[in-house]
DNA sequence: TGATGACGGTTTTTT
DNA sequence: ACCGTCATCA
């Protein structure tokens, strides 16, 4: 506890009350957190009386690590974890009072998209016209804002009637299967405090809430915290600055209004920053400086002011690659480890470049982000196997795996039971079994002699036997290339459960809050659904690391490239249409400087290929937006071409260069994004007013204006 | 059943 | 450019 600064210790001994701590980014957040848990546990409050929530499952197991060095006491009562892991747990702890089956198991992003789509065709719906993935993603918004079926049909606009009603299939048909999302594991949550008992029987156990970047909650969250911490005793923590998941529900209303819903709030700032030098804070501050509707914040630190940020202008993306694994290669020079620096993007399809050039020079990198563990395909596979031995109805386990591997069941069967299950309000299971079918019965046996033999076998021997006994093993084995792979990860899931098991045999079940609940498989399950994999994620060797910018959030490297400063890439196209989507770019951008701890190097390459077309990019307002004074110009010593000949230099003459402004008589007044042309004629595509739309150089009448 | 080509979409990501 | 999905055909 000693060696924190005067504000944060204002903030880890306030009196107990509605606390607001606006930490800064590398202002000691964490150390927060941990020293005001600390601190309530000295003065006498139990661990079991204490919640503590973060977002993600790295934070939580980090603040429970830094707690138990701190402090002796038993913290198994104490309640800490995601707000989905939470939740979760008491669902299964109240299943009962919501209706849920005891084995519920809870479906994961994909597994929502499929049956989203599936509900979606059985109700005929055009693809074309309601896309799933887009479904999906209003689905998942309506949830975190507490918005049912019934509320969407009243409240949306255009086509309310038809998202309803998809809706309301997805949702019953998640209840026929025992299923949840991720949504209701927090709706379930919130709709659990509206027993009485219940609530009051948490609201009397938990004295103390404590939460993490306050600022990512979404109206759920908010919403259960606050009719849970009645006694107001609510501590949270965030950065309105560092507010970058908008897109995905987070409100940040929730942060700039909390001393509205909690008037006796103690507000503290934390604003001295541990991490970086003087130039880069400098820099990062100006920045964020542009956006308005701040709480406002401004970082200091007793550091230097260290080296100047950089600014290196590419020729394309190539050459930025090319600049960016240099420069890593003669920081390693100088004694650096490879694992100190890290390359930032703002899309994940920028990682190619750097990858590129990071194999050629031979340098040792890991990219973030991507397929998980849990996410597998063959891992899903065997793991839906598994789930159908703890649920028979579970449909969404049953349509993975009825035919992988392949047993000839195909769509002609699948589209009858679906048909007989929707007719009849059965699950696909006892559809099957009604059909009689020689295929499917073999299926249906298959899955319930694995039961029987695997009845009394550990999770690890069920794993195995699953994998051997589905013949999922032997069908990737035959896969050529891709089978070393899928079955190392097959190795991987067996050994993944192994563990699960001792871990479990270790801490015991139980039924107390902070204990395992009781079923081994279903927990197990859980554990996948909920915990994507990469958990040792940071047993990795010495490593470039390479991410996008929302992953980097709560990370710091000494050396850090915030790359493609680019307008249109970064801040990106879609997120320019309002004014909302700008700001949080541009707190993306300042999440991204606030990363680096003594070198920070921005790039911008003048031509940059995107989705297969060449593109000259102008310089990113956020370059700009910090004083020149504070930037170091790098420029190129030699032009570096592209190794592969650009796609669109062929033939004709584009009289409109790419950005220009034309005129059409009928569209009126557009911008020129991209064109084509094949050395006889060409075509430009425009956005008008009216949309985006392709034109013939030849036929359309344009006129370039000014 | 599996291979092949057309087509469309394409920010960010946890849980 | 690239990837996943879907229709078509051997």
């Amino acid at each position: 506890m000693n060696g924190l600064n005067p504000r944060q210790w204002e903030a880890v001994t306030a009196p107990a009350g509605p606390a607001l701590v606006l930490a800064g980014a590398g202002s000691g957040k964490t150390r927060v957190l941990t020293s005001r848990i600390a601190h309530l546990l000295e003065g006498g409050v139990r661990p079991g009386e204490i919640l503590a929530v973060t977002f993600t499952n790295k934070a939580a197991r980090e603040m429970r690590e830094r707690l138990g060095r701190m402090v002796s006491l038993d913290l198994r009562p104490l309640w800490m974890g995601t707000f989905h892991g939470v939740a979760h747990r008491l669902l299964r702890l109240h299943h009962g009072a919501l209706d849920l089956p005891e084995g519920f198991q809870v479906l994961d992003a994909e597994d929502s998209l499929r049956l989203i789509r599936r509900v979606m065709r059985e109700a005929q719906l055009d693809e074309k016209q309601w896309p799933p993935r887009a479904m999906a993603a209003r689905i998942s918004r309506w949830k975190d804002e507490g918005w049912g079926p019934e509320q969407v049909r009243t409240q949306e606009g255009r086509g309310a009637v038809i998202y309803a009603q998809v809706y309301g299939a997805y949702e019953s048909a998640k209840a026929r299967s025992g299923l949840v999302d991720f949504g209701d594991l927090l709706l379930y949550a919130l709709r659990l405090w509206q027993v009485p008992e219940i609530l009051a029987q948490y609201q009397r156990r938990i004295q103390h809430v404590l939460v993490d970047e306050f600022q990512d909650t979404n109206a759920v969250q908010y919403a259960w915290l606050k009719a849970l911490a009645q006694h107001q005793n609510l501590f949270v923590v965030g950065d309105d600055d560092q507010a970058i998941y908008a897109w995905r529900g987070a409100r940040v209303e929730n942060l700039l209004r909390f001393g509205e819903d909690f008037p006796a709030t103690r507000v503290v700032r934390l604003e001295q920053n541990y991490r970086s030098t003087g130039a880069i804070l400098q820099a990062a501050n100006a920045v964020i400086a542009h956006n308005p509707d701040r709480l406002g914040k401004t970082l200091w630190t007793e550091h230097g002011a260290g080296e100047a940020v950089q600014v290196y202008t590419a020729y394309n993306e190539v050459d930025e690659a090319r600049y960016v694994v240099g420069r890593v290669q003669q920081w390693l020079a100088a004694g650096g480890k490879r694992a100190e620096c890290a390359i930032l993007y703002r899309s994940n399809a920028q990682s190619r470049a750097f990858e590129e050039a990071l194999v050629r020079e031979g340098v040792p990198y890991r990219v973030y982000g991507g397929l998980r563990f849990f996410e597998r395909a063959e891992v899903k596979d065997a793991l839906a196997y598994l789930r159908l031995l703890a649920n028979r109805h579970d449909d969404t386990a049953f349509e993975r795996v009825v035919n992988v591997p392949a047993r000839g069941i195909g769509a002609v069967t699948l589209d009858r039971l679906r048909a007989a299950a929707r007719a009849q309000g059965l699950s696909l299971w006892q559809a099957a079994g009604a059909l009689g079918q020689g295929k499917v019965n073999e299926f249906l046996n298959l899955v319930n002699r694995l039961d029987r033999e695997l009845a009394v076998a550990t999770l690890a021997g069920k794993m195995e036997g699953v994998i051997v006994g589905s013949e999922l093993r032997t069908w990737h084995a035959r896969e050529g290339e891709r089978a070393e792979g899928r079955l190392e990860n097959l190795d991987e899931l067996v050994t993944a459960a192994r563990s699960y098991e001792q871990q479990w045999s270790a801490e015991g079940p139980g039924s107390d809050l902070a204990a395992q609940p009781g079923n081994l498989l279903s927990e197990f399950l859980t554990h996948a659904a909920l915990e994507a994999g990469e958990g040792a994620g940071d047993a990795w060797e010495d490593c470039v690391q390479l991410m996008s910018l929302h992953s980097a959030k709560g990370l710091e490297f000494p050396l850090v490239f915030l790359t493609g400063l680019e307008e249109g890439l970064f801040p990106h196209q879609r997120a320019l249409e309002d004014a909302q989507g700008l700001s949080e770019e541009r707190r993306l951008c300042y999440v991204g400087m606030t990363r680096a701890m003594r070198v920070l190097v921005l790039s911008h390459a003048e031509s940059r290929r995107l989705h297969g077309s060449e593109r000259q990019a102008i310089p990113s307002r956020f370059l700009r937006e910090v004083p020149s004074e504070l930037l170091q110009d790098l420029r190129p010593r030699a032009k570096i071409s592209r190794p592969a000949a650009p796609v669109r230099t062929v033939g004709a003459d584009i009289p409109y260069p790419l950005g220009c402004r034309i005129q059409h008589p009928v569209f009126g007044e557009g911008v020129v994004l991209d064109y084509e042309a094949d050395g006889r004629q060409g075509r430009i595509q425009v956005r008008f007013p009216s949309g985006v739309k392709w034109l013939a150089l030849g036929i359309a009448p344009l006129e370039r204006l000014a």
